[in-house]
DNA sequence: CTTGACACAGAACAGGCGTTCGAGTATTAT
DNA sequence: ATAATACTCGAACGCCTGTTCTGTGTCAAG
């Protein structure tokens, strides 16, 4: 005898197509759904069903209700709500090791390992669900005028153009560094922000993998020793 | 002949009593009141008369309403919501110039001016709603490991204990700067952030004006130039 | 085949809620 | 005083919405 396994994992299609929509109707309409509007855009037919739906996901502890209140629903803690973007804090950074780059899989973290910057905040369209936060360990960034305690906010990528500030891993030299990067015609170029210190030169043949560019930069000052 | 003046300035004791109360119970609630419950609160006995107000407030811009929907009130702009903290940017810091302090009369910055940060990014209880926000002009604050072009948030402050870092205005020297304070036997000592950077000595003499201590630094990194 | 858990449909019910209307009172301008 | 405006009340109307109940089809275990 043996457990009841749901279709897929956690989540049935069903499900996850009525969080969707909750999500971008309250995004749209600055208030949950009804019951009977998720019913017509998800293809639910009857009340009933929406109704059975939203139990287990509260169950389930992705949604909160309150009953008897008219489209008393929300989303709860690891979905961003409202203006707010939730990024992953996928580790640390520092000099000496690879940057971890979040396992591509699902949005499956938890609240803890996570930070909450306001959509308002957040420069141009970046607002991609991609990003992925850094803590940064030891003065190895001061160059970037990053300190000890930082905490980056990335954007995954592979190349750069000219003058972006990319996470890289110097596998020749065992490093990670975070600096502005020109492709020049010798190699690379990679300066620091500081602009009292000099760049990093490298020939062709040096192998530079970059793995992300910086975003956002945040610092709690908090450190009240 | 004169227009109508409203009872008290701009808001009656009504208006601003039901705003109040739509705020604590969304706060609470999660969601905003139904008209009734308004009235309950407010001793209103009517819900035509909730409603009355209700579209003042409207009008003048205070609330939005999706009318027909139940609950379907929200607070506009400049009010925070949910989990955001909403921070008044009050100008620009710079080394040659004081730092400007808003006005401390009541919360009418409008939105523009302003910046959003989550609730759950802010340290310790600086969640109190005097912080203000400076944007850097300049690169003089790289000893700060703070660039040309990043939003500082303060709170206001006119002492400080050792370790903590400031903002003072160093009127004998006509520069404002950012530090860490210390008080010592013989006058003060403020400290870069940056640890390959000599302190500033000051004697007991010199006047220094502390303006504000820094709880949080966030720069934008989105110069792709 | 029977059983039972699961997914789904449809209808009916009851209460919540915004709206509207008629009417009364207070305040202020003319 | 008179009229206009601001404010208040109470009740009724009717839609919106969550809930509940009955019934159907599927599928796997016993």
């Amino acid at each position: 005898m043996m457990m009841m396994v749901r279709k897929s994992k956690g989540l049935g299609e069903r499900h996850q197509r009525i969080l969707d929509f909750i999500a971008s109707y309250q995004r749209e309409h600055k208030h949950p759904p009804s019951i009977r509007e998720i019913g017509e855009h998800c293809d639910i037919s009857s009340t009933s069903v929406v109704n059975y739906y939203l139990d287990q996901l509260e169950k389930s502890g992705h949604i909160e209700r309150d009953r008897k209140i008219s489209r008393g629903m929300r989303l709860t803690g690891n979905t961003p709500l409202g203006d707010m973007l939730r990024i992953p804090m996928s580790g640390v950074i520092q000099a000496g090791e690879p940057i971890p780059i979040p396992s591509s899989d699902f949005n499956t973290f938890s609240a803890e390992d996570s930070i909450e910057v306001a959509m308002s905040l957040m420069p141009a369209k970046e607002k991609g669900k991609d990003l992925f936060a850094l803590k940064v360990q030891g003065d190895s960034m001061i160059d970037a005028m990053i300190n000890d305690g930082d905490i980056v906010i990335l954007k995954p990528a592979q190349d750069a153009r000219n003058g972006e500030m990319v996470a890289v891993w110097l596998s020749d030299r065992n490093e990670t560094t975070l600096k502005y990067y020109y492709k020049e015609k010798e190699g690379y170029r990679l300066q620091p922000a500081n602009p009292t210190m000099k760049p990093i030169m490298l020939k062709k043949t040096e192998a530079l993998e970059i793995k992300g560019k910086v975003v956002m930069v945040i610092r709690k000052v908090d450190r009240y020793n």
